[in-house]
DNA sequence: TTAAATTTTTAGACTAACCTAAATTTATAT
DNA sequence: ATATAAATTTAGGTTAGTCTAAAAATTTAA
């Protein structure tokens, strides 16, 4: 038997985007209770789900041992993410969505099936490299362009830096460092670092001194100027 | 009990999307195996769905009797309509897809739910009242401006006319149109009509006479210039 | 106007994706 | 090292949406 065209439901496109995103930021195999909390299913569901994954060998899964994805997995789970975060930029971009609205609605428009309509899109869009978070959108071939970034509470030296992107997504904090005045692409400087509590300064332009405990410093990606 | 929002399966958006499609070519109510025919479902798949859309007050149903949309089905409907008119013009409009491409992706764009996001949308394409197709687009509160069109092969005199739109939809017909050089909003002129099989030759702008069927002609929807 | 043909519905089954409850395997903690 | 806890899988069920085959209602045609 030849199968020429697999077809990946909806749900199965949740789960290898779950499992990609899970093992990369620990990188390591993904256990069955993590997708659990993750997709908000039970367990014993992710269990028969794993198991219909292996069958189409997209993911490797041996009993009690979690998954990893195969080379075919994760190429469907970064051609997700890359339709993911062009559909944001243009959420953002021509549409006018603010940071914090785009995610729901890119998570909906990211499963619509057209490559011909992604290379469209990415043209149009001209052929962004980065999402309205500031995290890397995946070329054609699946390439992520990385860029150097650490959480700011990596910074202990008072610098001028670049705010690059945001490590947690939720939308309560993405409103706060809008009300705050913190955008990707912000240039600052670290005025003070308070070390009894870690805690930060930092000055954006001509505004007052912004204050940054070290937890909320932690989900914000920087890179120092000019490195 | 109250319910604040119904949810709306994508099944049950195609069969109430069908049901319009099918009482508005015809107006009158729509039998099972129509529905059947137009979804390729099978007769007695359609009697299940047609039971639980009549259990959602979308339809008004009585046993072998065909159905009809309620006011409510038909307002998501049109709902459905806008939505595929609008991607359809962004599309084309801003992607470059040419006209026989964009059904098919359209089909799939449909079905995003975001009120917000087809508002926007919709600004963005400059509130547009026609699709690439020619056929209305419905405004946010679901009215329909409509202009008075005829088959073609009902103009039985030599005139200026416009060509407003297309009646049947399918790709290869929208591909034969742009082949010999016809696209929505061309005007032309009847040069002949052939009396023994009622066939066409008209001429756009300078080109060449072109030769339309009768049976070509009557899929055609033109206006009669300055009416 | 009644028999035949057609349309529609009912009955019973299947699959995908979920669930609960119970069993099993692995990890942890004295 | 073994008892307890936690994680995972298995077993058996549910719902949405489909199917086939058979029964029932409606339409058509002699």
């Amino acid at each position: 038997m030849l199968f020429l065209q697999m077809t990946i439901s909806l749900t199965e496109e949740n789960y290898i985007k779950a499992i990609f995103n899970i093992s990369n930021s620990n990188n390591i195999g993904v256990s069955t209770n993590s997708l659990s909390n993750h997709l908000k299913n039970k367990a014993s569901s992710v269990t028969d789900m794993l198991k219909k994954l292996a069958d189409k060998k997209l993911i490797h899964y041996k009993k009690y041992k979690g998954v990893l994805l195969t080379p075919k997995g994760e190429k469907i789970a970064i051609n997700i993410i890359r339709k993911h975060r062009l559909w944001e930029v243009f959420l953002m971009e021509k549409l006018n969505f603010s940071w914090d609205q785009v995610h729901d609605i890119a998570e909906q428009l990211e499963h619509i099936k057209s490559d011909e309509l992604i290379k469209r899109l990415d043209n149009f869009l001209g052929k962004p490299t980065l999402d309205p978070h500031g995290d890397p959108i995946p070329n054609e071939k699946g390439k992520f362009n990385e860029i150097k970034s650490m959480p700011l509470n990596e910074c202990k030296i008072l610098k001028e830096i670049v705010f690059i992107g945001v490590k947690n997504h939720t939308i309560s904090f993405l409103k706060y460092l809008t009300s705050i005045g913190l955008g990707i692409g912000d240039r600052f400087r670290i005025e003070a670092i308070n070390n009894f509590d870690n805690s930060y300064q930092i000055k954006v332009k001509k505004n007052n001194l912004v204050f940054l405990s070290n937890d909320l410093a932690s989900n914000i990606l920087v890179k120092i100027k000019n490195e």
